[in-house]
DNA sequence: GATAAATATGTGCGTAGCGCACATATCAGG
DNA sequence: CCTGATATGTGCGCTACGCACATATTTATC
């Protein structure tokens, strides 16, 4: 046993962990991704856009950029596509300057299905676990999340897809904030 | 064509371990895909094309279309892009048709850099678990993924960021290939 | 051995998704 | 009331990609 233990990268067999969480993340986002363009026929953060404006009703232009990671423009532009495929209305916001963005009823059905894709295209991958095994293999991942140092914007960041249906009890440290708004 | 999603969608809370796992996965993803960014410069499937090609000196273009879920045009691109950045060379191939994709000496210093963030990148998010609860994930993770039912192809797909130097048993169910060729 | 089918690559052209720089409108604070 | 901060929209360009088509080589068939 050596005792390497300095920056991060630790030669051997240390880093198998991190290659299998990696190869593991990576089979799950692309059936995610696949499902998501399939229902939606967009892909990249669009999606992402219409779960996270489905959370509450005051999202705006702003949030939604910091949470999806993109430049203004581009979060413009994501809107303009969700607007022309009807699925997202820009309403005026309390604030003179901010635009509301609200789910069109085909917006809304729309998120659901998307919801519903992403939680089947990862169970289809997890019921080759037994049912103490998804146990196990669940409290891990409330822990690895738990302790993560987020602020609140990669608390939103992580969540953007989540299905708040199913996640009741969100494990991401905050003071108390679960998911919208 | 991957797993067919039956009707797998289970009311009730034991969702909550699929969620857990999108959330999840969309972090590692994040995370390597912007480390890998940094890296070589560009998105999509370019670093992972990068990856597969450093893995034999037997790529060619066709196969490496099929482990990256491209176009035939979005691949040949893909290595235009690749060859124009210095990090990879189209040497004449057995089969006279074929084109033998071959890393450069600053391709395989890129791609060896391209792994190492990508395994830092992981490394963080995991540091927060005790090497007990690393070792259990690890072990949760093996047995899902070794028991997927997943073709040849569907192997080198999802091993298409692995880091050959870290994993040494891939535990994707397999006769006998392990990575390459 | 000639010809058809399969295989592998390259190209013209268009589109989706995104960023940069700039313009505009509204709000907050002196 | 004026300056700066905030929020949105636009012109323009680029990257990554797919479709349809063209071309070269190998394999199969007669």
């Amino acid at each position: 046993m050596f005792f390497v233990r300095s920056a991060h990268i630790i030669p051997g067999m240390e880093n198998g962990i991190a290659n299998l969480l990696g190869a593991l993340s990576l089979a799950v986002m692309d059936r995610i991704e696949q499902g998501a363009r399939e229902v939606v026929g967009r892909g990249g953060e669009t999606p992402a856009a219409l779960i996270v404006i489905g959370y509450g009703q005051g999202m705006t232009n702003d949030k939604l950029r910091r949470i999806l990671g993109l430049s203004h423009s581009g979060t413009v532009r994501l809107v303009d596509r969700l607007v022309s495929d009807r699925l997202v209305e820009r309403r005026p916001g309390k604030d003179g300057r901010e635009v509301a963005l609200h789910l069109t009823s085909t917006g809304a059905a729309a998120r659901n299905k998307l919801l519903a894709s992403r939680i089947s295209a990862v169970t289809s991958l997890l019921d080759v676990l037994s049912p103490a095994e998804r146990k196990q293999l669940a409290i891990l991942i409330r822990e690895l999340l738990g302790r993560q140092d987020t602020s609140e914007m990669d608390r939103f960041t992580i969540c953007r897809m989540c299905d708040d249906r199913v996640c009741t009890n969100c494990p991401l440290p905050t003071s108390k904030g679960q998911h919208a708004r």
